[in-house]
DNA sequence: AAGTGGTCTAGACCACTGA
DNA sequence: CAGTGGTCTAGACCACTTG
Protein backbone atom coordinates (compact mmCIF):
# COMPACT_ATOMS: atom_id res chain seq x y z
CA UNK A 1 0.00 0.00 0.00
CA UNK A 2 1.29 3.21 -0.08
CA UNK A 3 2.19 4.01 3.87
CA UNK A 4 4.84 5.52 5.01
CA UNK A 5 5.17 8.12 2.09
CA UNK A 6 4.69 11.56 3.18
CA UNK A 7 5.93 11.43 7.27
CA UNK A 8 9.61 9.78 6.22
CA UNK A 9 9.95 13.02 3.04
CA UNK A 10 7.52 16.45 4.25
CA UNK A 11 6.23 16.50 7.25
CA UNK A 12 7.63 16.25 10.61
CA UNK A 13 6.63 16.24 14.08
CA UNK A 14 3.84 18.38 15.25
CA UNK A 15 2.93 19.15 11.75
CA UNK A 16 -0.72 19.43 10.09
CA UNK A 17 -1.19 17.23 7.22
CA UNK A 18 -3.63 18.13 3.92
CA UNK A 19 -6.79 16.79 4.20
CA UNK A 20 -7.52 13.79 3.08
CA UNK A 21 -9.13 14.93 -0.12
CA UNK A 22 -6.18 17.51 -1.25
CA UNK A 23 -3.61 14.31 -0.56
CA UNK A 24 -5.63 11.87 -3.00
CA UNK A 25 -5.67 14.31 -5.74
CA UNK A 26 -2.15 15.00 -4.71
CA UNK A 27 -1.27 11.26 -4.85
CA UNK A 28 -3.90 10.42 -7.52
CA UNK A 29 -5.57 7.68 -5.64
CA UNK A 30 -8.80 8.00 -4.07
CA UNK A 31 -10.46 9.63 -0.95
CA UNK A 32 -10.82 6.51 0.31
CA UNK A 33 -7.33 4.92 0.15
CA UNK A 34 -6.01 7.94 1.52
CA UNK A 35 -8.31 7.53 4.46
CA UNK A 36 -7.21 3.63 4.85
CA UNK A 37 -4.01 4.29 5.01
CA UNK A 38 -4.26 7.12 7.59
CA UNK A 39 -6.25 4.55 9.82
CA UNK A 40 -3.07 2.17 9.88
CA UNK A 41 -0.77 5.45 10.74
CA UNK A 42 -3.04 6.77 13.17
CA UNK A 43 -3.39 2.81 14.83
CA UNK A 44 0.56 3.03 14.73
CA UNK A 45 0.55 6.00 16.89
CA UNK A 46 2.17 7.87 14.25
CA UNK A 47 -0.45 10.64 12.97
CA UNK A 48 -3.43 11.84 15.10
CA UNK A 49 -6.85 12.81 13.61
CA UNK A 50 -9.68 15.06 14.87
CA UNK A 51 -13.07 15.73 12.97
CA UNK A 52 -12.46 19.41 11.65
CA UNK A 53 -9.19 19.40 13.63
CA UNK A 54 -7.27 17.43 10.44
CA UNK A 55 -4.83 15.44 10.60
CA UNK A 56 -1.46 16.20 12.01
CA UNK A 57 1.98 14.01 13.20
CA UNK A 58 2.48 12.94 16.59
CA UNK A 59 5.24 15.12 18.63
CA UNK A 60 6.94 11.19 18.74
CA UNK A 61 5.46 8.17 20.84
CA UNK A 62 4.76 4.83 18.77
CA UNK A 63 3.04 2.22 19.63
CA UNK A 64 3.85 -1.58 20.07
CA UNK A 65 1.92 -4.47 19.74
CA UNK A 66 2.67 -7.90 21.88
CA UNK A 67 0.81 -11.33 21.63
CA UNK A 68 -0.75 -11.54 25.68
CA UNK A 69 1.42 -14.36 27.18
CA UNK A 70 -0.77 -18.03 27.13
CA UNK A 71 1.44 -20.11 29.27
CA UNK A 72 0.49 -23.36 27.61
CA UNK A 73 0.84 -21.88 23.91
CA UNK A 74 4.05 -20.05 25.00
CA UNK A 75 5.53 -23.54 26.49
CA UNK A 76 4.24 -25.85 23.40
CA UNK A 77 5.62 -23.11 21.22
CA UNK A 78 8.88 -23.44 22.44
CA UNK A 79 9.43 -27.06 22.29
CA UNK A 80 8.89 -28.28 25.90
CA UNK A 81 6.38 -30.43 27.52
CA UNK A 82 3.37 -28.36 29.31
CA UNK A 83 1.99 -29.42 32.49
CA UNK A 84 -0.34 -27.94 34.93
CA UNK A 85 -1.12 -28.73 38.55
CA UNK A 86 -3.67 -26.97 40.85
CA UNK A 87 -2.58 -25.89 44.08
CA UNK A 88 -5.86 -24.72 46.14
CA UNK A 89 -9.30 -23.40 45.18
CA UNK A 90 -11.11 -21.15 47.71
CA UNK A 91 -14.38 -19.56 48.23
CA UNK A 92 -14.17 -16.72 49.78
CA UNK A 93 -10.32 -15.41 50.81
CA UNK A 94 -10.29 -12.19 48.72
CA UNK A 95 -8.29 -9.19 50.08
CA UNK A 96 -9.69 -5.88 49.87
CA UNK A 97 -7.38 -4.54 47.74
CA UNK A 98 -8.48 -7.69 45.36
CA UNK A 99 -12.06 -6.90 45.58
CA UNK A 100 -11.46 -3.42 44.74
CA UNK A 101 -9.95 -4.15 41.97
CA UNK A 102 -12.88 -5.87 40.58
CA UNK A 103 -15.74 -3.91 41.69
CA UNK A 104 -16.75 -6.78 44.06
CA UNK A 105 -17.80 -5.89 47.85
CA UNK A 106 -18.60 -9.16 49.20
CA UNK A 107 -15.59 -11.84 49.08
CA UNK A 108 -18.09 -14.64 49.07
CA UNK A 109 -18.36 -13.86 45.00
CA UNK A 110 -14.70 -14.14 44.60
CA UNK A 111 -13.14 -18.17 43.85
CA UNK A 112 -9.65 -17.94 44.87
CA UNK A 113 -7.45 -20.39 42.54
CA UNK A 114 -3.61 -20.53 42.94
CA UNK A 115 -1.96 -23.39 40.30
CA UNK A 116 1.51 -23.41 39.13
CA UNK A 117 2.67 -24.11 34.85
CA UNK A 118 5.19 -26.30 33.89
CA UNK A 119 7.43 -26.41 31.15
CA UNK A 120 9.15 -29.82 30.58
CA UNK A 121 8.81 -30.68 34.39
CA UNK A 122 9.97 -27.39 35.88
CA UNK A 123 7.80 -24.60 37.11
CA UNK A 124 7.60 -21.58 34.74
CA UNK A 125 4.66 -19.67 35.92
CA UNK A 126 3.21 -19.40 39.15
CA UNK A 127 -0.41 -17.65 39.07
CA UNK A 128 -3.02 -16.71 41.94
CA UNK A 129 -5.91 -15.73 40.47
CA UNK A 130 -9.49 -14.51 41.44
CA UNK A 131 -13.19 -15.08 39.46
CA UNK A 132 -16.20 -13.82 39.60
CA UNK A 133 -18.81 -15.79 40.52
CA UNK A 134 -21.51 -13.19 39.62
CA UNK A 135 -20.21 -13.25 36.15
CA UNK A 136 -19.18 -16.95 35.94
CA UNK A 137 -21.14 -19.30 38.77
CA UNK A 138 -20.60 -21.83 36.07
CA UNK A 139 -16.61 -22.62 36.93
CA UNK A 140 -17.79 -24.33 40.65
CA UNK A 141 -18.88 -27.01 38.61
CA UNK A 142 -15.47 -27.28 36.60
CA UNK A 143 -12.85 -29.66 37.79
CA UNK A 144 -10.31 -27.06 38.08
CA UNK A 145 -7.50 -29.96 38.49
CA UNK A 146 -8.29 -31.19 35.05
CA UNK A 147 -8.28 -27.95 33.18
CA UNK A 148 -7.03 -24.68 34.11
CA UNK A 149 -8.77 -22.37 35.15
CA UNK A 150 -7.84 -19.75 32.48
CA UNK A 151 -7.96 -22.39 29.59
CA UNK A 152 -11.71 -22.76 30.65
CA UNK A 153 -12.68 -19.33 30.72
CA UNK A 154 -10.78 -18.46 27.30
CA UNK A 155 -13.24 -21.25 25.82
CA UNK A 156 -16.41 -20.36 27.91
CA UNK A 157 -16.40 -16.50 28.68
CA UNK A 158 -14.23 -14.86 26.16
CA UNK A 159 -13.17 -11.34 27.40
CA UNK A 160 -13.98 -7.92 25.69
CA UNK A 161 -11.76 -6.28 27.12
CA UNK A 162 -8.40 -6.48 29.12
CA UNK A 163 -5.57 -4.55 31.33
CA UNK A 164 -2.04 -5.67 31.74
CA UNK A 165 0.91 -4.69 33.62
CA UNK A 166 4.32 -5.55 34.34
CA UNK A 167 6.89 -5.48 37.05
CA UNK A 168 10.43 -6.52 38.17
CA UNK A 169 9.35 -7.48 41.67
CA UNK A 170 11.90 -9.15 44.49
CA UNK A 171 10.47 -12.88 44.35
CA UNK A 172 8.08 -13.11 47.76
CA UNK A 173 8.69 -15.53 50.41
CA UNK A 174 5.74 -17.77 49.42
CA UNK A 175 6.55 -18.08 45.29
CA UNK A 176 9.87 -19.13 45.91
CA UNK A 177 9.51 -22.33 47.07
CA UNK A 178 6.72 -22.83 44.33
CA UNK A 179 9.03 -21.24 41.23
CA UNK A 180 12.18 -23.54 42.71
CA UNK A 181 14.49 -20.08 43.08
CA UNK A 182 15.84 -17.70 45.53
CA UNK A 183 13.63 -15.22 47.97
CA UNK A 184 14.54 -11.73 46.42
CA UNK A 185 15.67 -13.07 43.19
CA UNK A 186 14.44 -10.42 40.25
CA UNK A 187 10.97 -11.99 38.55
CA UNK A 188 8.53 -10.52 36.46
CA UNK A 189 5.19 -10.13 38.01
CA UNK A 190 2.36 -9.89 35.46
CA UNK A 191 -1.43 -8.26 36.61
CA UNK A 192 -4.40 -9.08 34.30
CA UNK A 193 -7.72 -8.23 34.85
CA UNK A 194 -10.59 -8.56 32.22
CA UNK A 195 -13.73 -7.40 31.56
CA UNK A 196 -17.14 -9.04 29.78
CA UNK A 197 -19.93 -6.67 29.21
CA UNK A 198 -21.40 -7.57 32.91
CA UNK A 199 -18.25 -7.03 35.01
CA UNK A 200 -14.88 -8.09 36.01
CA UNK A 201 -14.20 -11.81 35.14
CA UNK A 202 -11.30 -12.52 36.35
CA UNK A 203 -7.98 -10.99 37.94
CA UNK A 204 -4.62 -12.37 38.20
CA UNK A 205 -1.37 -11.94 39.58
CA UNK A 206 1.37 -14.09 38.28
CA UNK A 207 5.27 -14.30 38.63
CA UNK A 208 7.64 -15.76 36.07
CA UNK A 209 10.54 -18.21 36.27
CA UNK A 210 13.77 -15.73 36.59
CA UNK A 211 14.95 -14.53 32.69
CA UNK A 212 11.19 -14.35 31.07
CA UNK A 213 11.41 -11.78 28.72
CA UNK A 214 8.82 -10.05 27.18
CA UNK A 215 9.26 -9.04 23.24
CA UNK A 216 7.71 -7.27 20.96
CA UNK A 217 8.20 -5.48 17.84
CA UNK A 218 7.23 -2.32 15.90
CA UNK B 1 -19.52 -0.48 14.31
CA UNK B 2 -20.56 -4.09 14.11
CA UNK B 3 -17.88 -5.97 16.14
CA UNK B 4 -17.91 -8.70 18.44
CA UNK B 5 -21.25 -9.64 16.76
CA UNK B 6 -20.20 -13.45 15.63
CA UNK B 7 -17.66 -14.59 17.51
CA UNK B 8 -19.00 -13.65 21.33
CA UNK B 9 -22.18 -15.37 20.18
CA UNK B 10 -21.62 -18.47 17.21
CA UNK B 11 -18.45 -19.34 16.68
CA UNK B 12 -15.77 -20.65 18.86
CA UNK B 13 -11.94 -21.01 19.02
CA UNK B 14 -10.70 -23.02 15.91
CA UNK B 15 -14.12 -22.96 14.00
CA UNK B 16 -13.98 -21.68 10.28
CA UNK B 17 -16.20 -18.68 9.16
CA UNK B 18 -18.30 -17.98 6.57
CA UNK B 19 -17.00 -16.52 3.71
CA UNK B 20 -17.06 -12.42 3.80
CA UNK B 21 -19.94 -12.32 0.87
CA UNK B 22 -21.86 -15.13 2.86
CA UNK B 23 -21.51 -13.21 6.21
CA UNK B 24 -22.67 -9.65 4.43
CA UNK B 25 -25.78 -11.20 2.98
CA UNK B 26 -26.55 -12.56 6.40
CA UNK B 27 -26.15 -9.12 8.35
CA UNK B 28 -27.66 -7.01 5.54
CA UNK B 29 -24.28 -5.22 4.55
CA UNK B 30 -21.81 -4.68 1.60
CA UNK B 31 -18.99 -6.86 1.44
CA UNK B 32 -16.39 -4.15 2.04
CA UNK B 33 -17.87 -3.50 5.44
CA UNK B 34 -17.56 -6.81 6.62
CA UNK B 35 -13.93 -7.13 4.99
CA UNK B 36 -12.97 -4.02 6.91
CA UNK B 37 -14.45 -5.11 10.29
CA UNK B 38 -12.38 -8.50 9.53
CA UNK B 39 -9.48 -6.54 9.30
CA UNK B 40 -9.93 -5.22 12.77
CA UNK B 41 -10.22 -9.09 14.24
CA UNK B 42 -7.25 -9.89 12.36
CA UNK B 43 -5.13 -6.99 13.80
CA UNK B 44 -6.67 -7.64 17.51
CA UNK B 45 -5.61 -11.64 16.72
CA UNK B 46 -8.73 -13.08 17.17
CA UNK B 47 -9.34 -14.43 13.71
CA UNK B 48 -6.81 -16.00 11.26
CA UNK B 49 -7.67 -14.75 7.43
CA UNK B 50 -5.85 -17.24 4.94
CA UNK B 51 -6.97 -16.47 0.82
CA UNK B 52 -8.47 -19.66 -0.40
CA UNK B 53 -8.44 -20.76 3.21
CA UNK B 54 -11.18 -18.57 4.47
CA UNK B 55 -11.49 -16.88 7.86
CA UNK B 56 -11.12 -18.90 10.69
CA UNK B 57 -11.17 -17.99 14.65
CA UNK B 58 -8.00 -18.41 16.60
CA UNK B 59 -7.26 -20.77 19.37
CA UNK B 60 -6.93 -18.29 22.06
CA UNK B 61 -4.18 -15.54 22.13
CA UNK B 62 -4.67 -11.85 21.87
CA UNK B 63 -2.38 -8.91 20.93
CA UNK B 64 -1.91 -6.04 23.17
CA UNK B 65 -0.93 -2.93 22.44
CA UNK B 66 1.31 -0.07 24.58
CA UNK B 67 2.62 3.18 23.79
CA UNK B 68 6.72 3.12 23.74
CA UNK B 69 7.66 4.72 26.73
CA UNK B 70 9.57 7.75 25.78
CA UNK B 71 11.23 8.78 29.18
CA UNK B 72 10.94 12.86 28.95
CA UNK B 73 7.05 12.84 28.00
CA UNK B 74 6.53 9.86 30.93
CA UNK B 75 8.14 12.02 33.29
CA UNK B 76 6.53 15.37 32.04
CA UNK B 77 2.94 13.54 31.98
CA UNK B 78 3.47 12.30 35.29
CA UNK B 79 3.75 15.98 37.04
CA UNK B 80 7.79 15.27 37.74
CA UNK B 81 10.13 17.87 36.29
CA UNK B 82 12.65 16.02 33.85
CA UNK B 83 16.61 16.11 33.53
CA UNK B 84 18.78 14.67 31.62
CA UNK B 85 22.74 14.16 32.15
CA UNK B 86 24.96 12.91 30.14
CA UNK B 87 27.84 10.32 31.73
CA UNK B 88 29.85 9.20 28.81
CA UNK B 89 30.81 9.39 24.75
CA UNK B 90 33.05 7.20 23.64
CA UNK B 91 33.86 6.12 20.25
CA UNK B 92 35.07 2.41 19.82
CA UNK B 93 34.19 0.53 22.79
CA UNK B 94 31.14 -1.63 21.89
CA UNK B 95 31.59 -5.08 22.98
CA UNK B 96 31.30 -8.06 20.40
CA UNK B 97 27.65 -9.02 21.32
CA UNK B 98 26.11 -5.25 20.85
CA UNK B 99 28.26 -5.23 17.35
CA UNK B 100 26.41 -8.55 16.85
CA UNK B 101 23.14 -7.16 17.21
CA UNK B 102 23.76 -3.93 14.90
CA UNK B 103 25.35 -6.54 12.56
CA UNK B 104 28.18 -4.26 12.36
CA UNK B 105 32.18 -5.63 12.38
CA UNK B 106 34.02 -2.51 13.14
CA UNK B 107 33.69 -1.08 16.78
CA UNK B 108 34.77 2.52 15.00
CA UNK B 109 31.85 2.46 13.68
CA UNK B 110 29.82 2.61 17.14
CA UNK B 111 29.20 5.57 19.46
CA UNK B 112 28.99 4.62 23.06
CA UNK B 113 26.92 7.04 24.66
CA UNK B 114 25.83 6.95 28.74
CA UNK B 115 23.26 9.32 29.86
CA UNK B 116 20.76 9.60 33.16
CA UNK B 117 17.35 10.80 32.83
CA UNK B 118 15.97 12.33 35.70
CA UNK B 119 12.16 12.93 37.25
CA UNK B 120 12.35 15.56 40.08
CA UNK B 121 15.60 15.31 40.11
CA UNK B 122 15.82 11.40 41.23
CA UNK B 123 17.62 9.14 38.48
CA UNK B 124 14.90 7.04 37.08
CA UNK B 125 16.50 5.69 34.11
CA UNK B 126 19.60 4.82 33.11
CA UNK B 127 20.67 4.06 29.45
CA UNK B 128 23.23 2.72 27.50
CA UNK B 129 23.11 3.62 24.13
CA UNK B 130 24.95 2.67 21.09
CA UNK B 131 24.29 4.62 18.09
CA UNK B 132 25.55 3.57 14.12
CA UNK B 133 28.22 6.20 12.76
CA UNK B 134 27.29 4.78 9.40
CA UNK B 135 24.13 5.63 9.35
CA UNK B 136 23.77 8.52 11.79
CA UNK B 137 27.16 10.18 10.89
CA UNK B 138 25.94 13.33 12.20
CA UNK B 139 25.88 12.55 15.61
CA UNK B 140 29.24 12.97 16.01
CA UNK B 141 28.38 17.31 15.94
CA UNK B 142 25.57 17.04 17.74
CA UNK B 143 26.34 18.40 21.40
CA UNK B 144 24.45 15.40 23.26
CA UNK B 145 25.04 17.19 27.09
CA UNK B 146 22.30 19.48 26.07
CA UNK B 147 19.55 17.34 23.98
CA UNK B 148 19.19 13.64 24.24
CA UNK B 149 20.64 10.94 21.51
CA UNK B 150 17.30 10.12 21.95
CA UNK B 151 15.30 13.07 21.24
CA UNK B 152 17.82 13.97 18.30
CA UNK B 153 17.41 10.85 16.78
CA UNK B 154 13.94 10.65 16.82
CA UNK B 155 13.78 14.18 15.09
CA UNK B 156 16.21 13.79 12.82
CA UNK B 157 16.44 9.74 12.23
CA UNK B 158 13.02 8.45 12.88
CA UNK B 159 13.20 4.61 12.53
CA UNK B 160 10.67 2.42 10.52
CA UNK B 161 11.17 -0.50 13.11
CA UNK B 162 12.04 -1.62 16.20
CA UNK B 163 12.30 -4.16 18.83
CA UNK B 164 11.87 -4.30 22.17
CA UNK B 165 11.98 -6.77 25.20
CA UNK B 166 11.95 -5.91 29.12
CA UNK B 167 13.24 -8.50 31.35
CA UNK B 168 13.00 -8.25 35.28
CA UNK B 169 16.86 -8.26 36.34
CA UNK B 170 19.06 -7.66 39.58
CA UNK B 171 20.33 -4.48 39.64
CA UNK B 172 23.96 -4.84 38.18
CA UNK B 173 26.81 -3.45 40.04
CA UNK B 174 27.51 -0.63 37.61
CA UNK B 175 23.98 0.14 37.39
CA UNK B 176 23.17 0.50 40.95
CA UNK B 177 25.08 3.98 41.90
CA UNK B 178 23.15 5.54 39.06
CA UNK B 179 19.89 5.28 40.44
CA UNK B 180 20.48 4.83 43.80
CA UNK B 181 19.68 1.26 44.57
CA UNK B 182 20.83 -1.56 46.05
CA UNK B 183 22.67 -4.21 44.00
CA UNK B 184 20.70 -7.00 42.82
CA UNK B 185 17.80 -5.13 43.42
CA UNK B 186 14.75 -6.31 41.04
CA UNK B 187 14.55 -3.64 38.49
CA UNK B 188 12.86 -3.51 34.88
CA UNK B 189 15.57 -3.53 32.04
CA UNK B 190 14.72 -2.50 28.52
CA UNK B 191 16.44 -3.38 25.39
CA UNK B 192 15.43 -1.98 21.90
CA UNK B 193 17.00 -2.35 18.55
CA UNK B 194 15.78 0.80 15.85
CA UNK B 195 16.31 0.12 11.91
CA UNK B 196 15.71 2.50 9.17
CA UNK B 197 16.21 1.12 5.76
CA UNK B 198 19.95 1.11 5.36
CA UNK B 199 20.50 -0.75 8.61
CA UNK B 200 20.32 -0.44 12.37
CA UNK B 201 20.35 3.08 13.87
CA UNK B 202 20.70 2.62 17.49
CA UNK B 203 21.10 -0.28 20.04
CA UNK B 204 19.80 0.84 23.83
CA UNK B 205 19.46 -0.96 27.46
CA UNK B 206 17.89 0.70 29.85
CA UNK B 207 17.36 -0.09 33.34
CA UNK B 208 14.68 1.68 35.46
CA UNK B 209 14.13 2.57 39.10
CA UNK B 210 12.67 0.04 41.18
CA UNK B 211 8.93 0.07 40.51
CA UNK B 212 8.28 0.75 37.56
CA UNK B 213 5.42 -1.33 35.72
CA UNK B 214 5.01 -1.17 32.11
CA UNK B 215 0.68 -0.86 31.60
CA UNK B 216 -1.26 -1.60 28.50
CA UNK B 217 -4.62 -2.70 27.31
CA UNK B 218 -6.67 -4.71 25.30
C1' DA C 1 -22.29 26.56 10.59
C1' DA C 2 -18.89 24.80 7.84
C1' DG C 3 -15.20 21.81 7.39
C1' DT C 4 -13.10 17.78 8.57
C1' DG C 5 -12.75 12.90 9.33
C1' DG C 6 -15.85 8.46 9.77
C1' DT C 7 -18.71 5.03 7.76
C1' DC C 8 -20.78 2.64 4.28
C1' DT C 9 -21.94 0.96 -0.57
C1' DA C 10 -21.69 -1.59 -5.02
C1' DG C 11 -18.75 -3.04 -7.88
C1' DA C 12 -14.24 -4.10 -10.36
C1' DC C 13 -10.09 -6.36 -10.53
C1' DC C 14 -5.96 -8.53 -8.51
C1' DA C 15 -3.01 -12.13 -6.08
C1' DC C 16 -2.28 -15.63 -3.55
C1' DT C 17 -2.82 -20.48 -2.18
C1' DG C 18 -4.79 -24.78 -0.81
C1' DA C 19 -8.05 -28.35 -2.39
C1' DC D 1 -6.97 -23.36 -11.15
C1' DA D 2 -10.90 -21.90 -8.75
C1' DG D 3 -12.08 -19.75 -4.64
C1' DT D 4 -10.89 -16.83 -1.19
C1' DG D 5 -9.28 -12.62 0.79
C1' DG D 6 -6.81 -7.97 -0.58
C1' DT D 7 -6.97 -3.55 -2.73
C1' DC D 8 -8.98 0.13 -4.83
C1' DT D 9 -12.69 3.39 -6.68
C1' DA D 10 -16.25 7.01 -6.93
C1' DG D 11 -19.61 8.53 -4.58
C1' DA D 12 -23.14 9.37 -0.79
C1' DC D 13 -24.22 10.61 3.61
C1' DC D 14 -23.29 11.15 8.63
C1' DA D 15 -21.23 13.14 13.02
C1' DC D 16 -18.37 15.53 15.36
C1' DT D 17 -15.89 19.69 16.74
C1' DT D 18 -13.64 23.72 16.32
C1' DG D 19 -12.96 28.31 14.42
Amino acid sequence: MIHGWILEGTYGPGDRLPRDEDLAVQIGCARSTVHRAMGVLAEKGIVDRKRRGGTSVRPRLTRATFEIPVMRSDIELSGAQYDYRLLSCNRGDATDEVMAHMSITDPQDLLHIQSLHYADGVPHFSEDRWVSLRVVPEIMDVDLSQISANEWLLKNRPFLRAELSFAAVPCPKEQAPLLNCAQGEAIMMSERLTWIDQGAITFLRAWTQPGYTLNTQV
